[in-house]
Order: C-alpha cells, then sequence, then structure tokens
DNA sequence: TGACAATAGTTTTATGTCAAACTAAAATGA
DNA sequence: TCATTTTAGTTTGACATAAAACTATTGTCA
C-alpha cells in the first residue's frame, strides 16, 4: 500500500529520478571503458575530451562552465589528463591569462572509442523513440534546467542587493 | 553553424542535459538550505533524510541502494549526521550485522523544511505540467534507468563467466 | 555440527569536487 | 598614465565518493 511512488503527489521524485539515470550511465561508460583497458579515467574526463572533439581547443573556463565543474576542479581534471597525455596546455596567444586545452594525437585516438560507447548507450536509453521524441524530451529536460539556473542565478544577486544594503 | 546541437543526431547528448538538471537541481537545494542558516549539509544527506521520512528507520544498506552510493560513502555520510545530532546508529536486533539509522527529534524537525524546499524545486521544474505529463515523464525516465542498470549487470555476470573460464 | 560461503559495515587509500584565498594578466576609468 | 576592478587560473584545505581489504555475523550444506 505503502508502495514507493504510491500516494505521493506525481513528479515529486524528478530529481532522484533524474540522478538514478545518470549514475547508471555513468556506471554504463565506466564498465564499457574499463572492457577496453581504460581505468585509469573518470566519466568528468570523458565530458572534457568530449567537448574537445566537438568544439575544438579550448580554454579551461569555457571547458568548466559546459561540464559544470568548478575551475579548481578543472584545473585537476585537465593536469591528470595531461599526465596521461591525452592532452596539453599552453598559453593563450591573445590573452595572458587564458590557458588552452589542446589534443594530442593519443588523445583524438581515443575518439573513435568515445563515440562507440556513447552510441551504444544512446541506444539503450532511447531504446525505439523516434528522432521526435528525443528532441521533444531533451528541449523538455532543458527547459527544466534553464528555469532551475535562472532561479539560482535571480537568487543570488538578490544577496548581493541584501549585502549592499548593508553597508 | 556549428551550434552546439547543429547537425548532431538528436538525443546524443541526454546524458549532458540530464547531468546539467542534477546540477542546477542540487545548486537550488543548496541555496535554499543556506538561506536557513544549514550550510553544512550536502544534497546526499538530503537524500538520506528523504528516506528516512518517506520509509522510516533503514538499514544502512537499503538506504545505501535508494541513494545510489556506495556503502563505504554511506559510512561517511551517516556518521556526519550523526555527529550533526540528526540521526542515531543502533544495532538491528535480529541481526547483528545489520545497523539501523533512526531519525532524532532534530533529524525530524528538518522535515517540513525539506519538503518546503521540494516543494519549490518542483515548481520551477514542472512549471505548468499537469499531473500525466509528470507521470508519463518519470515513467519514461524510470525506463530508461531500468534498461542501463539491466544492461550494467548482464554486463557483470557476462564479466563473471569469462572469469570462470579462465580456470 | 562444523567448514565454507554470503552478507553488512568499517577502514584505508586514492581521487573527484568545491570554496576561499591567492597570483598574474587584462580591462576600466578618472 | 596609473590605480582599481575584473578575469583566468592555481593552490590549499575540507569533504564526498568509490574500490579493495578487512572484521564480524549469519546462512548453507554436507
Amino acid at each position: 500500500m505503502k508502495n514507493s511512488q504510491g500516494k505521493k503527489n506525481p513528479g515529486s521524485d524528478i530529481v532522484h529520478v533524474v540522478a538514478n539515470l545518470r549514475g547508471a550511465a555513468h556506471d554504463f561508460i565506466l564498465t564499457r571503458l574499463a572492457d577496453e583497458g581504460i581505468t585509469d579515467l573518470a566519466p568528468s574526463h570523458g565530458a572534457i575530451l568530449a567537448v574537445l572533439y566537438e568544439r575544438g581547443d579550448q580554454p579551461m573556463m569555457a571547458i568548466s562552465e559546459y561540464i559544470r565543474r568548478d575551475k579548481s576542479t578543472l584545473t585537476v581534471l585537465v593536469r591528470k589528463l595531461q599526465s596521461l597525455g591525452y592532452v596539453t596546455r599552453a598559453a593563450d596567444a591573445c590573452d595572458g591569462r587564458v590557458t588552452i586545452v589542446r589534443l594530442t594525437e593519443k588523445g583524438r585516438e581515443l575518439r573513435e572509442l568515445f563515440e562507440r560507447i556513447s552510441g551504444e548507450l544512446c541506444r539503450e536509453i532511447w531504446c525505439d523513440a523516434d528522432d521526435d521524441q528525443k528532441e521533444k524530451l531533451v528541449a523538455l529536460l532543458r527547459e527544466m534546467t534553464g528555469r532551475l539556473e535562472k532561479a539560482n542565478e535571480k537568487h543570488e544577486t538578490q544577496e548581493k542587493h541584501e549585502k549592499k544594503e548593508a553597508d
């Protein structure tokens, strides 16, 4: 009677459900990578490589925002990718503050594997959904995320104002 | 032209989108908690309390599975909740191996706040969706998760067989 | 009953993660 | 031009997280 979603109002566990989907996807990726003998990369490292594959060489900050990790976290992650030989770091010619992360040949060699695993993962996730359904769902999830981010931002600026009022 | 989702096949970034939604939800929760002066709880701690609110006192292992954290992680998280006075731990009378986690009065006092924040969060996420839409989407995400988990399990047992063959 | 396997938790060790303080470079503006 | 502010990134310290090795208890089965 008192089941996990028994009497509760619908959708109240959306965050938990989403977190589980993310977790299961991570597990999927990690086991497939391990199959190929790659045991020293975390999902976050894969996310960094994916950005570089999609968008080319990128500054730290751009990667940081895209994969939603603090810049200090990115320092650690990129340092590891560098020590494993997948990327290099170089100062930007135009702006001395900026560090550009570049794929090495070894890094580029991983692309095919990453795309294969990503393809398998998507096939499992989407099953028999058609393109229209996929686009609709992704758009919906993006809208949800956008609303939350806006709410978080609004909240931040509100706090700043409160701080200024304290003068 | 080469936009973030320009030519790519639809749905290929579902994992990234889902991860962002989860991240934004976590940020939302953390900032609301901070508003109430609670700065020493991580989202995982909240997840543990939520399980206890919903299902009553629980053994470590049950919580661990539900919130998708390793049992060793749970040891740390629960120890912290205990040191902050929100829960107690006691050996199970029937099974000496089992530790039951129980809410304290201080832990129960947080429930109202948690449900308020959770309610605000859901309002932002769902916006004007009706119950039917909510249920459909949650069910769909659950199916996706289920398929991934099954694929991960299948993969595990397959590895065990391969190991046995190595005799 | 007694050896062996399975299960629940903890400890240890290593790494991912963030916030805050810091450095260095660029932008701003008086 | 020079002081102030802003921005990119690193360092440090604290905590979340997981895998592996370990302890202790329970279950199994010959």
